[in-house]
Formats: C-alpha cells, structure tokens, sequence
DNA sequence: AATGAATGAGTGTTCATTCAT
DNA sequence: GATGAATGAACACTCATTCAT
C-alpha cells in the first residue's frame, strides 16, 4: 500500500473518530462506535493507531491543526489591517470558528479533562496551544511596534487573551440559555482591547 | 436516625465522592472507588443518592457553594474598598481558591464536559452559575454607580469576566508548564480593569 | 396487639402482594415494591413473613381460597340442577372467574413456574389443586350415580377436566389475539361434556 | 469464520442456555450460569445474542421447532391410519416427549410467564403455538372429511384439546404425586375422543 | 411491634484489546 | 494489510435480608 493510501486511511479514521467523540464524548465513545461510523473492522482500527490513547492524541492533533491553519490564514490575510481590528478579527473569527465548526469545538474541553488523567492528550495539548498563542503574541507585539497598544509583555498577554476566549467559549458550548453570546463576545473585545489600546492607568491600587 | 446523622452520612458521601472525582475524573471514578473511599457498603451510597448521575449533581451543588460562599464573603468583608480593587481581589481569590482548594476545582471542567451529556448536570451547573455572575455584577455595577467604572452592562461584562477567569483556571488546572500563571493573573487583572475604568475609546474601529 | 388485628394487617400485606406479584410477575417484584405498596415498612413486612418464600406460599394460599371458595358456592348454589348443567356451569365459572378476578389469575401460571423451583411453593399449590379437583371430582360423581354421566373413574376424570380448564386459561391469559376464548370455552366443554355423556365406545382402537 | 461454524457456535449457546434454564428457570438463571455451562466467555455470549431477552426468544424457538418437527414426523408417519388413531396417538406422543425430553418441557411454562412480561417472547411462543395447533387441526379436519369425526369448526376443537393437552402437561411437570399420569392421559383422550366421536347431542341443556 | 438504614453478593451488560485466519 | 470472533475485567445498579433503635 501507498504512503498516500495509508495517509488516506489514517484520515478516513480520524474523521469518523472526531464525529463520534464530538457526538459521545471521549470517555462515552467505544472503538465500536468507531469502528461503525469508519466502516472499518476492528483490527484495521488497531492495526493504524495502537490504543484509544493514540487515537485521541491523534484526534487532538488533527482537530487543532485544521484550527491553527485557519487562524494563521485569517492572521495573513488580515495583515494590511491596525493591529486592534485583527486582534478583534481573531476573537470574532474563534467565534465563527465554533459556528461552522461546532463538532470541532465540542470536543474541545473534553481533551482537557482526559488531558488531566492522561499525560499523552496533556503534552499534545501543550503543543497546540503554543502554537494558538503564538499567533495572537504575533499580532499583539505588531500592535506594539506599530504603538497601537501599549508596551505590554506580548506573549503574556496572548495567553490571558486566548484563555479568556476559551472560557467564553466554553459558556457558549454549555449553552447557557440567559447567555446572549454575541454581546459577550464583543464585551470581551471591548475590555480587552481598551485594556491594550488606552495607557497604563497609574499604579495607585495595583498588587 | 436523626435528620443530623442523615446530613452527616451524605456529607460524608460527598465528601468521599469528590476526592475520587477529583483524581480519577468523573467518568472513570466507578461507583466502587467512592464505596472503597467512603468506607461505606454499596447499598448505603444507593440508598442516599439515586444513581451516580444524581450523586454527580449532588457533588456539583455541593463544590460550588463552598465556592459561592467564600466569594460571597470576599465580596462582603471588601465592601469599603473602592470597586477596582474588589474586583481585582475577587480575580486573585478566584486563583487562591484554585491553589487551596485544588482537588475542588480539579473537577471543575469535567463537570463542564459531563453537562453535554448529563442534562441534569448542565442544569446544575447554569444555576451556581448565575449564583457567580450575580455577584461579579454586584461589584461591576457598585463601580459604575460610584463611577469609577465607565457606564457598560453590568451583567454582560459581568459573564465577560466571569468566563475569562475560567479560561485562565483552565490553563492553570492544565498546568502547562511554560506559563507564569501569576503574571497571567495580573495580566488579566489588569487588561479587563483597564478596559472597565478607563472611558469608552471612539468607536471608529468597532464592528 | 390483638389477634383480630394482626390477622388484618397480614391481610392488608397479602393483597398489597398480590397486587404487585400480579403486576410485575413473582420474580421480578421486590419486597420494597410489596413494602411500597403496602405503605408499611420493610421490617414489618419480615415480622409477619419471614421471607419472599413464605410470603408467596401465604400469597398462593390467599388466592385461592378464594377461588375454591367461589367455586364451592357456585356447586352448591347449582345442587338441584342436572349434572351436566353443574358441570358446565364451572367451566363457565372458571372463564368468568378470569374475567372478574384478572389480577388473580395472571400469577397462576407464575405460582406453577415458582413450584418447581421452591418446595414449599409446590406443596402449597398440590394442596389447593386437590380442593379444586375434589369439587369437580363431587359433581361427576353425582352425574355418575344419577346415570347421567356414564360410569368413568370420576377422581380421574375430574383431573383430566381441571387440568384441561387450566390449559385453556393459560391460552387466555397469554392473550393470544387470534383465539375466541368463546368459542374455544364452549367447544371444550362440549367435547367433555360428550364424551361423558355418550355410552362409552367400543375399545377396538384404544391403547 | 464459516457461517456452518458460527450456526455451531450459536447452537452451542442455545443447548447450553437451555439445560441452564431448565435447571433454574428462566429468571434463576444468570448469563454468568450460561457463561459457565457453554465453556465461552462472556462477550462471545453477547457476540452472538444482543442480551438475555434475545437469547431467551431464540431458545424458545429453538426448543419448539424441535417440537414441531416431531409431532409433523409423527403426523406424517400416521397418514395411513384411521383419524382417531392418529390423535390419540399425537396425545400419547406430547406424552413421551415430555419424557424423553424432560429437560426441554420443564421451561415449557416458564416461557409462559415470561411472555406476559417480555413481549418478544410473547410473539415468539404465539408464533410456535400456532404451529402446533396447525398440525392438530389438519388431523381433525381430515377425520371430519372421512366421516369418522362429527362436523365440528376444525380449529377451535384443536384450539381446545391443545390446550387441554397443555392442562395435563403442566399437572405432570409440577409432579403431583396422587396423579398418575398413564390413566389421566388416557382419561384426557377417550373424553375429548368419544366427544369427537360421537354424534352431537340434543342441545337441550346448552348455553 | 415497628422502623428504615445498612449490607454485599449478585445481575445484565459494556468495552478496550488480542490474535488466529 | 485486514478481518471479526473471542476475551474477561469492570461497570452501574438491584435486592433479599438483617438489626440497632
């Protein structure tokens, strides 16, 4: 068989393995389930990915990759733009992101509790989220080059950024029903950029 | 048996439950591990709590209003102090909740995930919730009527907020080892609270 | 307590378990479903009975009881008609019976299943089956010595006729959609009635 | 694997299934006793039946078509006799087999009880009955065609003495001991033979 | 007499993984 | 490479029975 048929295969597999995590969740997903929705057996299951482990940590990587391409597409695309309307750019776009592809997302926080119990899913975490982070330091130290924000330690920043999307991102998948997402979507924006755009206020009452 | 002694055992129940919950994950703690951990028989734990979905809730209510609670009294012993260092010590007790109450707050994105699958969880969850919104929007609009906070939707800002000190728990909990989750703290801190007391910038920019 | 009330609360024990024996099936009802029911305790339950065994021998005497009782008031009632007409009157009887006393009859194939498995359950039931048998055994006889039945074994037909009644009810409680219980009730006593009846043919062809 | 090898496999089950249930009945019996007597595992018990229900129906299939089989041999192999003949014989034939194949009758109406709770069983054992009675009804049709029965609705007269065959059938599973079975058969068939037999009487005295 | 909390062996079922073909 | 039959430990949950109060 071909390198391209194996990737093929591989790709086959992650997909309907994505859909049925996405639909079950990790731990409520069976390789049954999977092997159902693949149209695959069972030994051919195992035969491209040793355990349910690695075809998670697979997922994981699959999943992010497709949202790290995105971002990084929207970044260059939105490169002739002032830093502030890319930074809200990238906030609006995680938004649609979790739109168009809401069975991407849901599985999101799920990699995050199996992160905790295996180490795995934990460091093929770590590894994404770098990546999404450095993508938003990017654009912050471009805003601070450009004097658009003020001087703050860009890559700090990026992580208190992109952890708060994720928490509003999280309320959004709970579906919270009194939650209107699209007011607290541009509310985060607003602070946030407010905080990065107006001078440092004096440091009278800080810790 | 006395009312007491029946709080007493689903006390210790809970307390049994979420020790297991906190190391192995809700899904993978069996209902054997909280028996074994409780010191109890199996029949005990089904005669206090339904099934372990309802047991699931019980713990959720259970870890979130000893969280409430302490908020509360933060909230309450800083009522002199002026808005911007409520809220910012509010910030910083949410992540000295975090560091003395780990194994509580260990749980608290598996409760997350479960509430996709667990109706009844998700419902818990959206109720102490709003427990938590009511009283970060207490201390935002205390802000804007003494007007050290620009004139924005409490509420709204409030699950802005809200939402964005998760996203850092979550990263926090996901102990990656490359951030300085103290900085990131602050960084946050400062960002949203710049964004709160400085007025609204010109709109030229906004979608 | 005195005699007359603790025979009441037995009483009001039994039909609660009948009820629910009768609903769920002997195996499949639990003494917290007889408990329930009851609204008695569970404690009380085992005072009166000493376990789900007794309790279903008492339960199997309860019922029929009743039943032999009816059916002795009905032979006694019908005494001054001709033979035949008693004898079809009780086949009639028994369909009625199941008619009236549904709930009854539904656990008395269940009782039969119980039999073989529990000693006591079986002896209780040989026991009440003889009192059945005796009373139609009664009225052959009576047909016998009127010369209106021809001279058979009558303890021996008496058998062979209770234990045909109770396949057809079996049939009936089976509720098998396609059987006019009717018709079939008419048409086996026609064919008993007959063959007792008819002078007895000749035994050319008998094994 | 060949589908001979795996109607093997599958016929290993039932015969182990069946022995197990005749021993303990239905409910008695666990799958982990199955597990047991069949020498497999427990996933290949559930590899083959979806659950204890499934397994059930297809060992009450398995059970009667045995049945069947035998009596349509008998029925075959009688063609050249005189109709009373052959439904005597037929009766004598219930008889032996419940000898030979005790094991096989003992859950005879345990699946009763379980079709009032189990609908699949229901439909299962409604099916197989309808079998029988076909047969009992051809043997009486044909004495009708021969002049040797008198015209009675062919199929509600096997409804009955199929029924009244069950009746006994049940009497000697429960093992009364004051029965003996040889005249009570014997009893069962010149009755219901003689009322076949024999031309219709007045129906002065009927309903 | 009466209560109901407590027990723990037992139940039907699931599922990640292996391996002979 | 690919299959799917086979495994058995693990799981959530039930239930007859006991016994301190």
């Amino acid at each position: 068989m071909t390198d391209t048929a194996k990737e093929l295969r591989k790709r086959q597999i992650l997909e309907s393995a994505l859909a049925v995590f996405s639909e079950k969740g990790l731990e409520r997903a069976s390789m049954d389930d999977i092997v159902r929705a693949s149209g695959l057996s069972k030994g051919t299951l195992y035969w491209y990915f040793e355990n349910k482990e690695a075809l998670t940590v697979a997922v994981v990587k699959f999943v992010f990759d497709q949202f790290i391409t995105a971002a990084n597409a929207l970044v260059l695309a939105s490169a002739a733009l002032p830093p502030e309307q890319r930074l809200r750019a990238l906030i609006t776009e995680s938004l649609s992101a979790s739109d168009s592809a809401a069975p991407m997302m849901n599985i999101y926080m799920d990699f995050f509790v199996q992160a905790w119990q295996q180490p795995k899913v934990r460091d093929a975490l770590i590894d994404v989220y770098a990546d999404y982070v450095a993508i938003v330091t990017a654009i912050i130290q471009d805003g601070i080059d450009k004097g658009a924000f003020r001087p703050v330690k860009a890559d700090v920043a990026a992580r208190s950024i992109a952890a708060a999307i994720d928490g509003v991102m999280a309320q959004y998948l709970l579906g919270n029903p009194v939650w209107k997402m699209q007011e607290t979507w541009k509310m985060l924006a607003d602070l946030l950029l407010d905080g990065l755009t107006n001078p440092a206020p004096s440091d009278t009452h800080r810790g």
